[in-house]
RNA sequence: GGGCCCGUAGCUCAGUCAGGCUAGAGCAUCGGACUUUUAAUCCGAGGGUCGCGGGUUCAAUUCCCGUCGGGCCCGCCA
């Protein structure tokens, strides 16, 4: 019955609420209420990995506007070692399967490693999006030793840990197999070793480098036996117990995470409660991304849909609402989807400066997404709405030359700018998005047309009028003569003439457009199809 | 083997923080207006057993159980 709102009415604040009073259950500290998200590392960053940090990050605003201390922590999953050669890649950084993606040299050359090269196109996105992070590289938190103590503890109870791993998932190689893997010393792979012993004493690891199969795949071990000191990074925790040292030694009070993983949080989950005694984080679940097709939006699959490609087409906020919209629920994904979330972003911002009238409930809820898009930097004023899908026509339509005095004009005309009011930053970049939209996926294709015989006069007509006139009320009204003195109905030819001049069967009024366009252009255009025939 | 998501108008989907008046939007379709015509715009219309069956409730598209159909994830690594 109580309507009372949630700090701004989203899934977010709901759970930022459960997270708090779920905390005070449990007597911790509330000084600093941390949120966590994994930063892939071994592959071009999809859109799916935005998704994580703008959610975790949407309950770290969403705490701090229920007044606590907050902050999302970018753990870089810089030790884990590269799987595949991802798509579009050069076939050479086979050699380095099985390293850790750290130690790989960039092959753009432009960081000081492979694993650096990819994280910093999602933390580009992070910065881009507004989204705030404490980053953490696990490779310095490994040589740090700041998981020490959990790795310690782990390890001294990992037949603990194989039991649990294997009642959860069934999988019993842990009760054999230590939880960790070291880098060989001889040969520069994770994975391919196998971690017997545990001497507490040295903190040293026993291992044999013996390969590991991934995917069907076998990663050559080179056979060599040594040790690896835990404390200084020598190897890592497998991800069947990370997380739960993680949450534990950052002390980490929520994560959201993918249903790819979720066994893994389960078993993550048990470790951290009955082995580090440490009560785990809140946690939310979430779907994958997939694309129209239903399949799963994965780097190895080779259908990227990066973050930005995104930002070629679309605002940083747009991208967020795709995130923030929903939290539940499977996402159908495509590049032809981003219009509509700018369109819809554009109402969410009518509602917000009440230009848009929605019921009550309804207009806390969507003023409290806008906010979340815009990380609750929202703008002092809204910005100027032209539908994507006309701003995509009309770049299309323009002439190059003049692309801005055309646009001005015609934006003025349809009134979505005032008299003598001029394109403004954010709409400049609304053109930029349409220009790049049009240029990738709708090129202007010179469809021929075939002309009858009363057209081909008509076309004829025009061209005669066109050398002598240079006024657009005059071209207009030799267009409309040229048809009725050839017996055709007027809106049908200037469908013929539209398709000749741009290939679509509409578009702006043509006398304008024609000396816009350059008279001479367009009668060497038309002279074109009538030679055509 | 285990788990999850989706199923609402011809199409794409809202409607799931939190059950509540005659279930909405966009597009498409049809009709009308403006008749020199521009992406049109404006007005209006039609169209839905909310997959199916049960249950909880004063009240279910919404919550619970079952079921059918479509799809995904995990079961090696992460």
């Amino acid at each position: 019955m109580s309507e009372k709102t949630i700090g701004h009415g989203t899934w977010y604040d709901k759970m930022a609420q459960k997270v708090i009073s779920r905390e005070r259950k449990l007597g911790q500290s509330l000084d600093l209420v941390k949120t966590e998200m994994g930063l892939g590392a071994s592959g071009f960053p999809h859109i799916g990995s935005l998704g994580d940090a703008a959610r975790s990050y949407a309950v770290t605003l969403a705490l701090k506007e229920m007044g606590f201390n907050s902050e999302l922590v970018a753990f870089c999953d810089d030790t884990d070692g590269l799987r595949k050669v991802p798509v579009g890649l050069p076939a050479s950084l086979k050699k380095y399967l099985g390293f850790p993606v750290s130690s790989i040299p960039d092959p753009f050359g432009c960081h000081e490693s492979y694993g650096k090269h990819m994280s910093s196109l999602l933390l580009d996105a992070l910065d881009k999006c507004g989204i705030q992070y404490h980053y953490l590289s696990a490779k310095e938190v490994y040589e740090k030793g700041l998981l020490l103590d959990q790795i310690r503890t782990i390890l001294l109870n990992a037949k603990k840990v194989g039991e649990i791993v294997k009642e959860e998932v069934g999988q019993d190689r842990y009760t054999e197999v230590l939880p960790f893997f070291p880098v060989c010393s001889k040969c520069g792979r994770i994975y391919t070793t196998k971690a017997y012993k545990f001497e507490p004493e040295t903190d040293k690891v026993l291992y044999k480098c013996e390969g590991l199969e991934i995917r069907g795949k076998l990663i050559a071990g080179c056979g060599h036996e040594g040790e690896a000191d835990i404390a200084k990074g020598e190897g890592k925790l497998t991800w069947k117990s990370e997380f739960a040292a993680r949450w534990k030694a950052l002390d980490i009070r929520f994560e959201a995470y993918g249903k790819d993983i979720a066994d893994s949080v389960k078993i993550n989950d048990r470790i951290c409660r009955e082995v580090l005694c440490f009560e785990p984080p809140s946690h939310a679940k979430y779907e994958m991304f997939l694309d129209k097709g239903g399949k799963k939006i994965s780097k190895s699959a080779g259908n990227v849909f990066t973050p930005q490609v995104w930002f070629r087409y679309g605002s940083p906020q747009s991208l967020l609402l795709l995130m923030l919209k929903r939290f539940v629920g499977t996402r159908t994904l495509d590049v032809s989807d981003i219009p509509s979330y700018m369109n819809e972003l554009d109402e969410l911002e009518d509602v917000y400066f009440g230009k848009k009238q929605v019921g009550a409930k309804e207009a806390v809820k969507l003023r409290g997404l806008y906010e979340y898009c815009w990380v609750m930097k929202t703008p002092a004023k809204p910005s100027i709405h032209v539908p994507y899908n006309l701003l995509a026509f009309l770049v299309k339509m323009a002439p190059q030359e003049c692309l801005n005095a055309f646009l001005t004009e015609k934006l003025q005309s349809y009134r979505y700018l005032q008299k003598n009011q001029q394109v403004d930053a954010d709409l400049a970049k609304r053109v930029e998005y349409a220009l790049n939209w049009v240029q990738d996926f709708e090129e202007i294709k010179e469809t021929p047309v075939s002309l009858t015989e009363a057209e081909e006069a008509a076309v004829t007509n025009i061209v005669t009028v066109l050398e002598a006139a240079d006024e657009p009320d005059e071209i207009q009204n030799a267009i409309f003569n040229a048809a009725k003195t050839n017996g055709l109905k007027p809106g049908a030819f200037f469908k013929t003439l539209y398709l000749i001049l741009m290939g679509a069967p509409q578009g702006p009024r043509l006398g304008p457009y024609i000396l816009a366009m350059g008279k001479q252009n367009v009668i060497a255009a038309l002279r074109r199809a009538l030679s055509k025939k």
